[in-house]
DNA sequence: TTGTAAGCGTTATCAT
DNA sequence: ATGATAACGCTTACAA
């Protein structure tokens, strides 16, 4: 592999040079820089990335956390990122942190070791101190799905207790009073936030909240599954159920048919994400659209305009989730789900 | 930030000797090294990995390129990678090539650039020569869901032409004679492969290939929603069609259930992956089982085992798809798809 | 067992 | 506009 002291010896200038020319920055008379160019070319040469951040520590890179690489969800915010920031010539180093808080430090210090420009971080299990410490650090830091007052400029996220609230309303104004619930892992926050928003619609309507109609899942199919069964066993009647995600309602639906429910006449169901999927469920799902793919550009922009001093970017750091209304809601008639099946 | 240096006059040592109890192959006076571990976590010392990487030429971390960061289909595949790697103390450096081949190639410099110890690499766009070549360079290569016979020991593949051929022959021998097949986008590899196996399983029941019958999908919901639609619109029989992966079977089922058409009674549809959302279709998604997990974890494995000198794992080369049947396929009766509706 | 010192391939500060 | 040369933080012969 050449080296820019090969390159320098073949074009007859010095590293100094050689280096000027690939740093666009410092003037260079035309004739050298063809004669450089010229030898680069010839040698097949390209730079050694490793070499370039150490002496300059930077890389051009942008380190990513997301909690799992699987998922639609996840998937989707990648994809935003990814995007932008290669569309700016960026590069993303990508790595998880498998929601536990030693795996998300683990991967943290991982990206910053690599000398990441900046982090777009995903994480969960991770205080708020440490973030807010970690973000008085050298590389600026952008937390998505997160919002921490004390670094509020620096965070992309949605109103999930809105979200929450909005989801339960839509099935109260189609009449529900007996409304279940299946959350995300209790522990997060943004399940935190859904739920509460869920309280806070029952409330608003003088609905009791019944906490044996509150399970907790863990945002993927499986976990709708169990709720689920978990609901139908208990005999203690509900006319709709709202999902702390998409997965969670999939793998409800799948299991509300399989016990012979109709859905959405004896049951109404809403998620929440609205991933690609949704749209392909049976019934077609109402969800609360989270919009993963813009907030994953916004935070790319930021990082872009924070670190790269990329202008004109104007930064949104609160998202509104949407109902989308499908086939899976309607107003409740006589409907509840026959507990003594 | 504390270097070595620091730590190694806070120790009373030298700097070799620090980077010695660092790399823990050279011996060290268990004195000395209790000394050094001590000046290390006073100083909160993390060594640099951009100056390791420049020193040594190894990096401790595999570079993954991938078509796209968003699906089902490689989600599992980056999980299945990670996990093994991670529990090995590799990390993972995570990259899209979205199946084109500047971006791919670039992709793959990038990687090789940051001094991966090795690659992973799903590869579409880029020829058979390049990944040749490129295996011969330093860093060793495993490809994944691609085999090359040159270098067919690097490969991890799964048999595709008789994932095609099995997908269509579970429908044979359900008595289906016009069968439809929405392919993936034809340039690429497995998805040549798939459509080869379904003509294999027609010829050998002596069934016409009817060409209109056939058309080109994209591997997404979008791609069977559009061709289920173009195939309706033909007016031509079919009573069963096969989709080159599950998004694509998605799509095609909300087509069809808009249309009316009963599923499996009145077309019966298999489709291919088994991501985990097949299992929660509506009607539960007959599909053929590419054990992608397991793979990633074996091209791991394999990475490991040739980059890292793990020893003790058998490497399987080439897997076998399954047929994983549920409920979307069912024996053809007097039921083709009414085109005259 | 431990220390010395020469790289690794760039960038960046001074001179010129 | 160009050239020397000292970092950058670590690894690794080679000595001791």
């Amino acid at each position: 592999m050449a080296t820019i002291y090969d390159v320098s010896v073949l074009a007859g200038v010095s590293l100094a040079t050689v280096s000027r020319v690939m740093n666009k920055n410092a003037r260079v008379s035309e004739k050298t820089r063809q004669k450089v160019l010229d030898a680069m070319n010839e040698l097949g040469y390209r730079p050694n990335a490793v070499a370039q951040s150490l002496a300059s520590s930077r890389s051009n890179s942008v380190g990513i956390l997301v909690s799992e690489l699987q998922g639609q969800f996840y998937g989707a915010m990648l994809s935003g990122i990814e995007a932008e920031l290669r569309a700016a010539g960026k590069h993303v180093i990508i790595t998880a942190g498998h929601s536990n808080e030693a795996d998300e430090i683990d991967g943290i210090e991982f990206l910053i070791d690599r000398s990441c420009d900046a982090l777009i971080l995903h994480v969960e299990a991770v205080s708020d101190d440490y973030l807010i410490q970690l973000s008085k650090s050298p590389v600026p830091v952008v937390l998505i799905n997160r919002k921490i007052d004390e670094i509020s400029d620096n965070c992309i996220s949605l109103d999930n207790e809105k979200g929450g609230y909005l989801a339960t309303r839509a099935l109260i104004d189609q009449g529900h009073k007996k409304i279940a619930y299946i959350s995300g892992p209790k522990w997060k926050a943004d399940a935190q936030g859904r739920l509460a928003g869920h309280r806070r619609a029952l409330a608003e309507s003088n609905l009791d909240y019944d906490s044996e109609l509150v399970v907790e899942g863990n945002y993927q199919e499986s976990g709708g599954v169990d709720a689920m069964k978990f609901l139908l066993a208990q005999k203690r009647p509900f006319t709709a159920v709202v999902c702390a995600n998409d997965e969670t309602a999939s793998g409800a639906i799948t299991i509300c048919r399989e016990n012979g429910i109709k859905m959405p006449e004896e049951l109404s169901i809403v998620g929440f994400d609205n991933i690609i999927f949704a749209g392909h469920l049976y019934p077609k799902l109402t969800t609360m659209d989270y919009p993963i793919v813009e907030m994953g550009q916004m935070a790319a922009r930021l990082t872009l305009k924070n670190t790269y001093q990329t202008k004109g970017a104007t930064i949104q750091n609160l998202f509104e989730p949407q109902l989308v209304v499908r086939d899976s809601i309607q107003p409740v008639l006589k409907n509840a789900v026959d507990t003594s099946a």
